[in-house]
DNA sequence: CAGTATCCCTAGAGATACTG
DNA sequence: CAGTATCTCTAGGGATACTG
């Protein structure tokens, strides 16, 4: 992102993720709203600060790629066997792990063995933070980006997909 | 950005979030590839390309900051509204909120008055999404980015604030 | 193998002035 | 008021070659 600007808050509870029809208006409104207004001021700035920094993160290049790569592996993960999987140059994904690992999303260790061997693995704060990534899937499932659903909800999502 | 690649899993909604020490490790995992698995080759392929999107257009400059103001808003909000609110460049809020609507998150009327006036809200489809946001909320509350809290959670998260 | 060092190159955000 | 039209500028990602 850009801006350093003004205002800016954040999110809402844990009402109807999945709602199937149309469930209760703006429920969770009112929980996200007490949910902030229970944190002091500065605390408050703090936390919005990091979401925003957080999908500032996330939106960038291939960050989604390379934490799902982590999400579905079991063990730690190799630099080439990153760069193969997710498909990047290896300066950018030098500096997305350097700004994944700096996050503590992720755990860098190297041994000194005569190949190199450096080993990334993801930390639990970046396991707490898949569940979300879960959200999105559900709502994904649900829903297409680019298609005019309007304000009701699609009849048949799961439609006709290109092939 | 600029690849297709693929994406990602998924897991519990308003589980332990809030999780104090050492939960299970992967339980989530087996869930994500569970739901994963449950899909077609093709649907998977469309959903994993619907939240990439979606995290792309979610990490562009101001998006968050937009949807933020609409989560916190009773009403619909005028352009205007959102220029001074968000702090953006005309152009760019323009540019966003052409996405936005052709996503069907928000919703666009105009009514040709006197003085012009047009007004944004967001759709069901945006609602859907604000648990997610809350997730991402709750574990900011919890975690910091910048910060070396490696695999271990963080001991005092209120930290910095304050008062 | 796991990066670093360069160079290029364009998407995209800001500022500003203008219009229906 | 609600945008559009320009122009400018730079962050950041791709490709490639090189090194500890």
């Amino acid at each position: 992102m850009t801006e350093g600007d003004s205002a800016d808050e954040t999110t809402p509870s844990c009402t109807g993720a999945t709602d199937g029809g149309g469930a209760e208006p703006d429920r969770g409104r009112e929980a996200a709203r007490a949910r902030r207004d229970a944190l002091s001021p500065a605390e408050r700035e703090r936390v919005e600060r990091t979401v925003v920094d957080l999908l500032d993160l996330l939106g960038k290049a291939h960050t989604m790629a390379i934490l799902k790569t982590f999400a579905f592996s079991e063990g730690p993960l190799r630099f080439s066997e990153l760069e193969s999987r997710v498909g990047v140059a290896p300066n950018t994904l030098t500096e997305r792990l350097k700004e994944l690992t700096a996050a503590g999303l992720l755990h860098r260790e190297a041994f000194d063995e005569v190949p190199p061997r450096v080993e990334y693995e993801a930390t639990e704060k970046a396991r707490a933070l898949f569940p979300a990534f879960g959200h999105f899937y559900r709502w994904a499932e649900e829903h297409r980006l680019d298609e005019r659903t309007g304000t009701t909800l699609p009849t048949g999502e799961t439609a006709g997909d290109g092939r």
